[in-house]
DNA sequence: TAGATTGTTAATCGATTAACAATC
DNA sequence: TAGATTGTTAATCGATTAACAATC
């Protein structure tokens, strides 16, 4: 029995995402349905774990013998994810990064609608980057309260992410996606997700030393 | 009693680069010892976890009463992490996202030398980026060769990373930090870290939508 | 029908947390 | 000395894996 108090594990989270990248992939060679071996071998995984996060998510009901229809299953994840109800986001931090962000059309595809970007930099404001205006940081509340908007990406220098994340808390800001390298403190009604270049950097040199041990113990 | 043989856990790998950024920032503001309490609370995380880390990294041995001095933490885990002996790397992809971490000065701080970048466009091959020359791509294999670099940073179009990827591996690359949105293949024998950004929104999103889920219960 | 595969329950494994003796 | 905090062992918790009855 699955109960409505049960928090969902980040892990299903950071699975989900896989799967729907895999899934494309097959969908786009033809193919029509998939089993949860088929599945796991792609994304390198235990096939019960596959198994268990579709019935989770109550995504698409298999067929045994068969499997799970792609089709099916494509658009199951992408409404679990939420990647059919947009949400509204704003930049901060128009530099080298805030740029990139700007003009990454990925965004759209998770869901996320970026309004606007706000820097302090007169050189960058009242551009337009990928259809989208950048603002004078002044403007920040103004915009966050009229737009009704809940979730920030950061990517301002690191010495000024902690005053930043404090003026767009509150602002009205209820969701923060750290792109600095800062450490920022948030309250516990605030959520936030560091995108943690130094942590993904310390799992891959990690496993590449591991990789290569292995090698010459042989 | 700590194995040798025991793979170690990629969330101490993940926490421990949190551990520096919390340290440093205490350090900056002139604290020199730090009890696991205390971090604990800045970290977010129970003080257990925390005494196991720095203990299983050998990162430092506390003192009763006292707690673990900022300096000695800071650079054994600084030394943990490989941040004192760099490794080389390249980028392959230059174009906004690819400039964007070229620019980015962070990487060397994480141990992370890049040492040039390859793309395919001619108006971008020839320029100098935070002092790093942008290859064309046809070169690609040879400085790999020449200069023994076992990582790379892809930052490709979609549609290209899995035959660049390829192309990688039989160059000698052995280590893949990917940043397109593209699910790529690789053989066991090659790291692989996606910086997943549908995973990470996914987590965030989920994180928002729980807390004010619990807030309308209220 | 026979057999492959689902969905779910039970067993295992590992990571997190708590407890506590050692100690500065 | 008394007591705060370490380092480590034991207990708990949760997630992953295996097993298997149901079923198409």
């Amino acid at each position: 029995m699955i109960d409505s108090e049960t928090s969902v594990s980040v892990a299903l989270f950071q699975r989900m995402p896989e799967y729907l990248k895999a899934l494309r992939g097959m969908r786009a060679s033809g193919v029509s349905t998939v089993s949860s071996a088929t599945l796991a071998k792609v994304v390198k995984l235990n096939p019960s774990v596959i198994k268990k996060d579709l019935s989770y998510a109550s995504v698409e009901t298999g067929k045994p013998r068969i499997g799970y229809s792609i089709d099916g299953l494509i658009s199951g994840i992408e409404d679990f994810l939420g990647y059919n109800d947009p949400k509204d986001a704003i930049i901060v931090g128009v530099g080298k990064l805030g740029q990139a962000l700007m003009g990454y059309k990925g965004f759209a595809e998770y869901g996320l609608n970026i309004l606007a970007g706000f820097d302090v930099n007169p050189a960058i404001i009242g551009k337009v980057i990928n259809g989208k205006n950048v603002l004078p940081l002044t403007a920040l509340s103004a915009e966050i309260g009229k737009m009704k908007i809940k979730i920030a990406v950061l990517a301002t220098p690191q010495d000024h992410a902690q005053q930043i994340t404090d003026d767009l808390i509150s602002a009205g800001i209820r969701a923060i996606w750290n792109f600095t390298p800062a450490h920022i403190a948030v309250p516990d009604t605030v959520a936030l997700k560091n995108e943690n270049m130094a942590a993904s950097l310390a799992v891959l040199s990690n496993q590449l030393q591991e990789i290569l041990r292995k090698e010459n113990e042989l």
